[in-house]
DNA sequence: TCGCATCCTGAAGCAATCCTGACGCCTCCC
DNA sequence: GGGAGGCGTCAGGATTGCTTCAGGATGCGA
């Protein structure tokens, strides 16, 4: 899950992408209207936290701007204008919700993970198959019952395989969720973390894997 | 106080609404599950109401989820199905109570009351959890019966996680509860302080450690 | 069946993170 | 004014996770 960061105050800024990391968020951050277009332009994310005052423009301007060229991915507005009509026009212009400053960070979360959900309409809260289940919120796993520890990337890697049981995903796919945009390609980064979610995950007997490699191309959750 | 109607039909909930809103209570009423997990994803509510059978999803599937991911408000089912069987399986998936349709609205509110009553009177004194006790009102702590002095630090640190006992707290998360709002990233203090908590918690012998600690995210209390 | 491309996985270096003892500053209290 | 205790800072060492690498295994096309 990736949030793009627009936030120009260097402490408030650092906060944030610290938190949102800690929540195993992919975080992107830019300090500027215009570095904000090109972090745009380069991937996309699944929530944009937007603060109004920029040095470089406005954000409601940006905002408009997105809108009017069809990228609708959803917008939290933070500003520190609280007025009625600082918050009726921000929605107006787009903005799918408004976080007045100061706020408390536990309320941010809420409000990107109620965005999150919104967007992706039904998605769960836990997922589960096959004995395996990952809790989303609190970013935990068990395999039958049983609690597994999992680093950050290991269980990025895991939770994407779990909203797309079955799929074939391909390297470059799955490289571009964990490791943000411009992977280097020639790695077996990737085979790594597979290699251990295999050692951590599958159980002892002959039971068919968990995961089947599709050479060349990828992987794939059965 | 604040309640949660979870209930679609539009003439009962605007009952419940009505009736709950003239005893003094806030509240917040949702029609679908989706919108029941906004809802608490934006505020806590005291007691929920839940109905089961729902146009977008069963309730016992909701309250199931909510309650693997560490959510414990009180939680009152509404439905028609009573036979033993479901009243069972309601209770065992989390609910605090049952309340078969039809009902009086004398009878909704007493058992109301007692949830709410229930859940403050376990609030308001002593947490309790591994042989810690918390004593939320004199903010003693003892350990295994042995008072322990915890500098104000110490205390306010450790009442975060026997409130949360086994959820994963992140650092962020911490941090903006005992200091300040936007707290400094860059500063060792909680592990510091964390650190003088398990000398003066944890008991010699090599037992499970109280807290885990969550590399890159946070801590948690085992 | 051979040879090549791809993948697997253990080992090891590296970097980030965490732990913890020491210390200085401050406030409160005597 | 002096002492005690709490708070926050710092630094060195320990730990853990991330990444790279290399050698072997496996699959696939010729």
């Amino acid at each position: 899950m990736k949030v793009l960061i627009v936030e120009d105050q260097e402490r408030l800024g650092a906060f944030l992408e610290q938190g949102l990391k800690e929540c195993a968020y992919t975080v992107g951050w830019a300090r500027t209207c215009a570095s904000a277009r090109d972090a745009l332009a380069e991937t996309t994310y699944d929530v944009i936290l937007l603060d109004l005052g920029l040095p470089d423009g406005d954000g409601i301007e940006l905002l408009k701007q997105w809108r009017a060229s069809g990228f609708n991915e959803p917008v939290l507005i933070l500003s520190a204008r609280d007025s009625v009509a600082d918050r009726i026009k921000g929605l107006d212009v787009g903005a799918d919700d408004y976080l007045p400053k100061p706020f408390s960070f536990e309320e941010l979360l809420a409000r990107v993970r109620s965005l999150v959900r919104r967007q992706s309409a039904v998605k769960n809260t836990v997922l589960e198959h096959r004995g395996i289940r990952v809790d989303l919120l609190s970013h935990t796993v068990q395999v039958d019952g049983k609690p597994i520890d999992l680093t950050s990337r290991e269980y990025a890697l895991l939770e994407i395989f779990m909203q797309n049981p079955g799929r074939i995903l391909t390297r470059t796919l799955i490289s571009e969720k964990i490791w943000s945009s411009h992977f280097d390609v020639d790695t077996n980064l990737l085979d790594v973390y597979m290699s251990r979610l295999r050692a951590k995950l599958e159980k002892g007997g002959d039971e068919k894997p968990l995961f089947k490699t599709v050479r060349g191309v990828g992987y794939q959750l059965l």
